[in-house]
Formats: C-alpha cells, structure tokens, sequence
DNA sequence: CTTTTAATTAGAATGATTATAAATTAGCTC
DNA sequence: GAGCTAATTTATAATCATTCTAATTAAAAG
C-alpha cells in the first residue's frame, strides 16, 4: 500500500502539485496492494461516496488525465462504451469479464511468452498486449 | 473478391434487406480480398468520395451496426478516441501503427499459441486476442 | 397493384468529454 | 505569516460523436 506521505511525495516528484483534490483520488486509486481498475464515473461514485461533493467532475477527468501523462495511470481499451484506466502501468494482460464489464489483470507468467513472427519493416514494436474476454458457461 | 451478387445473397439469407445504400456500403467494405479496418467517418468519407451525398450519416450507423450484429463486421477497441471495425470477423491480432494510427491484421501463423495458466472459476475464454503497437524507430 | 413492414432520412436529443474564464490555492520569497 | 505568482479547481458552456424520433420512402409479399 502507498501511504500518503508517498502519495505526496510522488506528486511533488512528478511536478504536479499536492492538491486537496489529488490526494483525494490518489488515496483511492492507490491505496489497494492491487491493481485498480476504473472508469471516471465509477470513480467519480467512490470519491462522492467516501469525501461527499468535494471535487468536481472536471477535476476528476483533469486529474486523471494528468495521473495518466505522468505514468500513474494507463488506458486500457475494451470497447466503445467505455474509457478504463488501470494503476498497473506495466505491460501486461487482461481478462474481460462479458457479464459483469470488469476488468482484471493477468500476471506475465500467467501468459505463455508471445512471439510475434511478422515484423513491419522501418517498425518497432512498442507493447504486447492480450485481452481475454471470459463469461460464464451455461 | 465477393460480387455484388455474392454480397446481395449474403443479405438476403441473414433476413437484412438489401437497400441500395446497404450495396453501396457492402461494396465498399467487401471488395476488397484482405481485411478492412475503418472508423466510422473514414467509412462515411470513402461513401461520399465514390458515391457522392447519397447515404445518410445515420444509416451508416445503421449499417454497420447492422452489419455487425450479423456477423459481417467486428469491433476492436484500440483506443478511447476511435471505434474501429475490421471485416474479418474471425478471431485474430492487430499491429496498430501508433504513429499514422492505421490498423493491421496479423495472421494467427504469425503469433506464437497462446496459453492462459490461470483459470477464473466459473468462466469460459470466449477469446484471445492480441494487441501490438508499433511506431517508427529513430 | 396493394399492402405490409423494414429501412432511410433530416433534424433534434443525448451524453460523455473538453474548453472557458473566473476564483481559489499551493508553494514560493521575504 | 503576508504577499506574490502560477497552477489548479470549478461551474458552466461548448463540442462532438452517436443515438433517437417520427415522417417518408422503398423492398418484399400477397
């Protein structure tokens, strides 16, 4: 877990101010040992129901934007309807549960190594990435 | 290839009727012999250049929800920004050129099998699939 | 040809995200 | 701690892709 004091220090490192506002959602964002999956209105329910209507939405999509930029947060598409962040800014993989729309990471080691055999002349490979989609069998 | 005829069976036998704009759009996404990938407005932007101002922005919507709710198209999450569909709507990966923001198939031969270690209770992969990025080198 | 039902359409509505511009606040310097 | 400056927050408006609506048109069936 990152105490607050790590939180804070993380900020200033980073260039980005310790706000009221930031402290609030880091908190939430990081105080679990694991990873964390959102999207800004699941995330804007958590802060409104644990510090009330302290913080505005703009600043929640401000302040995950700037989380993101910074390399606290990253992107993870799923599909159209919404934007998922995740706090594991490491490469690696997702499972995609159909039913309950939640995301959850898959370990490296839990992913046979992938070796893709094609590669694009003048290209560089940048991330690896693999998305399980799962549901229930019935 | 797949003919215009091809295209009007394949129509008619999932219960869709073939409308002229469907045939426009069919033509379009079908013609060619390897896959497809598009957004929406680069679609609505191909119709207009070949077939002028005669397909409403909502009817290709339409079609290619239609589309893709048949089984003729699929949606790939690449980012939050665009929604991308791909005419192979067979299981399979996609390079994704981060700089010109283009999509690119590759062959299920091209990637080493992939092998989930962990098992979620109560669930079944429904598929696998794998995302690389590329940019340029420099 | 007539009827039925699906599809198309223009335009309005929606809703998530972003922009704006004024007010507030964090982090200095003294 | 007061004063300063630039970053941040905020309420609100604006934007823009997508969806909805309800009227019109066209395809398929009889």
């Amino acid at each position: 877990m990152q105490t607050n004091k790590h939180i804070f220090d993380k900020l200033k490192l980073s260039g980005l101010r310790a706000t009221k506002q930031r402290l609030k959602i880091a908190n939430i964002l990081f105080e679990k040992n694991k990873t964390f999956h959102f999207s800004i209105s699941e995330l804007a329910n958590l802060i409104n129901k644990r510090y009330g209507d302290t913080v505005a939405l703009a600043t929640v999509y401000n302040t995950v934007h700037a989380f993101k930029n910074h390399g606290f947060l990253k992107e993870i598409a799923i599909n159209s309807e919404h934007s998922y962040f995740d706090t594991n800014t490491t490469n690696h993989h997702h499972f995609y549960d159909i039913d309950k729309d939640e995301l959850s990471d898959i370990e490296n080691n839990d992913v046979s190594p992938i070796k893709i055999k094609k590669a694009i002349p003048g290209k560089k490979i940048k991330s690896i990435e693999v998305l399980v989609k799962i549901s229930s069998e019935n």
